[in-house]
DNA sequence: TAGTGGTCTAGACCACAGC
DNA sequence: CTGTGGTCTAGACCACTAG
């Protein structure tokens, strides 16, 4: 998967000294005619390179001083959200969605929906997925019906909420929190743990734009469920990783690839 | 904030052809050359705007066929990883750190620290990040001593070692798993909770050109910390997030900017 | 085979921030 | 004021691939 192209030469070789240490935080890196007389090509060449290594944080770009290495950060990555059934069926189990509730309800009486700004009545679906026939994440789902009308039209019997909006509703913008928490009641019974068994919750809040779309939460068993995120300055498209589940068997493998 | 080069004017206008679903996904978006007459510029400008747009995985590119909007996908967030300290203090807490042992390892010892394929011996280091006098989160830290010699020097008595790695070495890739637990005997001590109380564990892998540096697990209280991370597709470069540690008073303003 | 995107050039003008 | 990066042009050749 190696790009000869020669703008991706100079990005990797400027990442490089870079990562190595060679270039510490500060370092003011050569000038684009500089690179060029390097490289022997034209400074359009060299922009988009250096340009490249700015878009990832790698480098600061100030006019008239020049491009130096940005301090070290670790500030953000990419994260990988699953997409539930896929990765169940990949670990070779049967998927299954399981309604639990269907109701229309009042805007006012779901505070997490707040964020989206809903205008009147919001469909509530709560449901299971289930992985070889045993609950594998709770999801609860509010749809904003303001914004998505033929929502109405579907009972979610068959079909998880997540997966049909994925399928018919266009987004633009979305917002998550991850964290931990002891599930309520009614979410440790439909989960089948107790209340002490450690789960991990997603929240996610969707827009297109600037009109709220949907919130759902998603619970997990501390076991059942795990995020990853990749950081990798240097290269410029390391595509989209996939989310991992952690399955009881992968313990020895999983190397860095 | 606006710019008002052209390249960032067409990526703006397809990706909210795209957002509002005028677009839908497979759809074939107009040709480069046609885009060079809509907007009466150089076919560099536009190619500028659609890589963009294909960087970010709203369109996929193809030879002789053209660009197509790609399917939906809620794979990949910009995730924010909080500096400890700053958001403490950002809480106007206190901040300090507690180291709890110091102690020369087997490699072989820690099975988490496989991945950084360790030649020699690692450095352990457990402590706590505490938060106005009172357990924030535990961090158990493993460095490679064969890459990062000079970390032996350091006691870490009064700097925790994340602080100090990430201003002592320079790193190249990261790798972060998030889950949730319930704490060990002893993690639950530390922290002062019970094991029935569900914790947030933050596992980070980071090398430096394929060499292993550290290996870290951080593990918080439930209440005390939470991630988030933002897709927003249509803004190139919508800058790193930065992290949120909830606090008690913040449940009515937080607001999608 | 023909058309698309990928890349590159050798210029150019401009805004902006150091000096 | 000067030099840097930001942007743009009007070409060009090439690789890949769909038809």
């Amino acid at each position: 998967m190696i790009s000869w192209a020669l703008h991706r030469r100079i990005t990797a070789d400027l990442a490089g000294e870079i990562a190595s240490g060679a270039w510490p935080p500060g370092h003011r890196i050569p000038f684009e005619h500089e690179l060029m007389a390097r490289y022997g090509c034209a400074r359009a060449t060299v922009n988009k390179a250096v340009h490249a290594l700015a878009v990832q944080g790698l480098v600061e770009r100030r006019r008239k001083a020049g491009t130096f290495v940005a301090p070290p950060h670790v500030a953000s990555a990419v994260l990988s959200i699953p997409d539930i059934k896929a990765e169940i069926e990949a670990r070779g189990q049967a998927y299954a969605w399981r309604r639990i509730s269907w109701r229309i309800r009042r805007a006012q009486s779901e505070p997490d929906a707040a964020e989206l700004k809903p205008a009147g009545a919001l469909l509530a679906i709560k449901g299971l997925h289930m992985a070889a026939g045993r609950p594998f994440g709770l999801e609860e789902r509010l749809v904003n019906l303001a914004e998505v009308p033929v929502a109405g039209d579907e009972d979610f019997a068959r079909v998880s909420p997540g997966a049909w909006l994925l399928a018919h509703v266009a987004w633009s913008e979305a917002r998550h929190e991850i964290a931990a928490a002891n599930p309520d009641v009614e979410t440790a019974e439909a989960l089948g743990v107790t209340r002490g068994h450690a789960c991990l919750v997603l929240k996610r809040w969707t827009w297109r734009q600037d009109a709220g779309i949907t919130f759902a939460r998603l619970t997990f068993p501390a076991e059942a469920f795990e995020l990853t995120a990749r950081f990798a300055p240097g290269f410029a498209d390391h595509g989209p990783v996939r989310a991992r589940i952690p399955s009881r068997s992968d313990e020895s493998k999983e190397g860095r690839p």
